[in-house]
DNA sequence: GATGAATGAGGATTCATTCAT
DNA sequence: TATGAATGAATCCTCATTCAT
């Protein structure tokens, strides 16, 4: 009822209900009712639905990355850093579920049928944060020199990612999980094979021979 | 024309759609349309739109999981299971984007639009996989012992995760990354720290003190 | 409620309505209900408005060129065949107004906003009937063999189309008018000039000197 | 952005797009983003819809009725001002076509969508200009005495209106047209008919004998 | 097994219009 | 005077689904 808090309102309903049910499954009445706006009052603010979508979505994608930036860079230590990084991104989940839903949906859904979101994908978006983690754990001296930034990536985002859809899925989450996360990355899960140094036909553990 | 051929053409031509669009987003109609058949046809066959769905996914995760279970079922070692895990989940998604945009859909999509699948997640029903795999891997001294087999899950189904997320996302994927993948996951990405073996305060790199 | 006059049904109310407001102010769903048939059905038929109403003027448009050609081809001599053409325009004017009100409309009507018919004119499809009438009335002496063909046309046509606008507006048309179109073409409204044969600076009513 | 400018913008914007799509098709947004006017800044000056449509069309006869009175007047010879008389319609199609086709919509369109315009025809307001050019013509002997009004109105608004939809339509338009209706109307189109004076069945050319 | 035809409900979007400012 | 914001009603059209044949 307020003055311009309808666009806000829209907004937030459309995230929620774009969330829940999908772009194709969600009717513009369906927002505008749960916005308690009329329908031409959201076509007034937003054009159509493929815009109100693609707002929606920004605004998400804006909320997600900035609480993940600003966990990251409240940690000191790379150590920490990893554990903020998986935290932030499990407490983005836990605490707007629907968000994150919506980020996964507009990530991994369909693509013709739904407007295409100009974000390639938040985890990219994101990699910047990562890489300079990277960047800062080699020169703590915690990450081995010659470890590729990619090969990181891959295993950081990828188990934050696993996490959060379990999360989504409804499946219980411990709550050492962000420092598993970081042992198991820096320690790895391969046993020490002082008696096999050399690698035995089988590729080795080290670095990669190649 | 024919019995079978009608049903099966229905079949990949609603996998196609559904992926490509999403299931709000495809009409019953258009895949009709696109399978050669008419509309009561398609009815008869398969009841109404939400079976047809689920039927898609069906076959699709079957098809999925049977590959990876082939995949590491014909590696011997653990080191080269690991390989072809990830490489079996790549070679998927490269070969059928379609069924594997689905089954991502499927699993990772909205909730109360769609019909709930009832495969929890291929993820975790090729889960019973990687259980085995980490028990050969202890077996054969190529996995400490104490190391956990969620957090070998974690990292392995994260990174086939990610890397078949950037696949259908465009990004090129190099060749090597699955062994990178089981090299990275077996030494871990940190230092070795004998310099430090006690911990300095910062967590180390060893299993959990917790 | 028959089988397949509904198709029928809906083009005479949509010929109706259409031509009675105009295609802007039509509404399908007003050509629906006139027809008493259900939204979805009148699509099944014709797809959508523009189709409709391309398919209602091009109906329109046969009858209205059937009629003329029956018309004229049942009059012997070219005096017979101008009042004929000029009283089926009439009585076709008379006998369905609406019909002739949408032809009107869809000639000389607005473009952008209603979709185009193709008939570039009906008046122009039937020049032929006219043109072949002009031959005829050389033939027969009737018309003076100098006389151009479009000159021909543009009175005829001319008094025809001011003769059925008039109709159209409620105007009462004197039952001798056709009798009176022919006579007035052939003979001029001119005097005779016999004192001034010569002509004397004002242009002449004889054939243009030019 | 003055006063007197909005208002004259409203109306040339309205002149065009109503004349371009017709009263149903055009949108009052249309009208009013075309005028570079905001919404309610129509409707303050013209009240409704309806209201800015017959504006339009009144001014644009008034421009029409005036460009013919003048043209006439200012021609002295009845055969002159019939050339003037056909010379002002076509030129005031080929200068304004909009308006013109807004003319041809308002007085041959449909009645009851559209708000029915005062002005019964522009044809028919301009009757009282080629009354009072007859009544010249006979008194210079150039048109005989006991020709009716009305043929030659017929013949002449016949000429002009088709040649003015021709030009409308497209098609091009011969330079001595005007000439050749002034030649054509005078003379007629017929043979004389010396040999055959009494008439031979066939109603004559003469004045009809009824 | 298959189809042409039909339908009630609802889809997104725009309409002419108004009101508080 | 002019405007940003709002609205009830209507727009065209499509939805998933069914029925008689």
């Amino acid at each position: 009822m307020s003055d311009h808090d309808a666009r806000e309102r829209v907004l937030s309903a459309a995230l929620a209900l774009f969330a829940a049910r999908g772009f194709g499954s969600t009717s513009v009445r369906d927002v505008a009712r749960a916005a308690g706006v009329t329908n031409p009052t959201l076509y007034y603010h937003f054009g159509n639905k493929e815009c109100l979508y693609l707002e929606a979505i920004a605004g998400a994608s804006a909320r997600f990355t900035e609480r993940i930036e600003a966990a990251v860079s409240g940690a000191a230590t790379f150590d920490d850093k990893l554990i903020a990084y998986v935290e932030a991104q499990l407490s983005y989940v836990r605490e707007f579920p629907a968000e994150a839903r919506l980020l996964a949906y507009a990530n991994h859904g369909p693509l013709q049928g739904d407007p295409s979101v100009d974000l390639m994908s938040h985890h990219l978006r994101s990699s910047q944060v990562v890489l300079e983690m990277v960047a800062q754990g080699k020169g703590e001296g915690r990450v081995r020199p010659e470890v590729r930034d990619e090969d990181v990536m891959m295993l950081l985002t990828g188990s934050a990612l696993v996490a959060g859809f379990a999360l989504l899925a409804g499946y219980p989450m411990p709550a050492d999980y962000p420092e598993r996360v970081r042992d198991t990355m820096l320690r790895g899960i391969g046993a020490e094979t002082p008696s096999n140094p050399t690698g035995s036909g089988r590729a080795g553990a080290g670095p990669s021979e190649g």
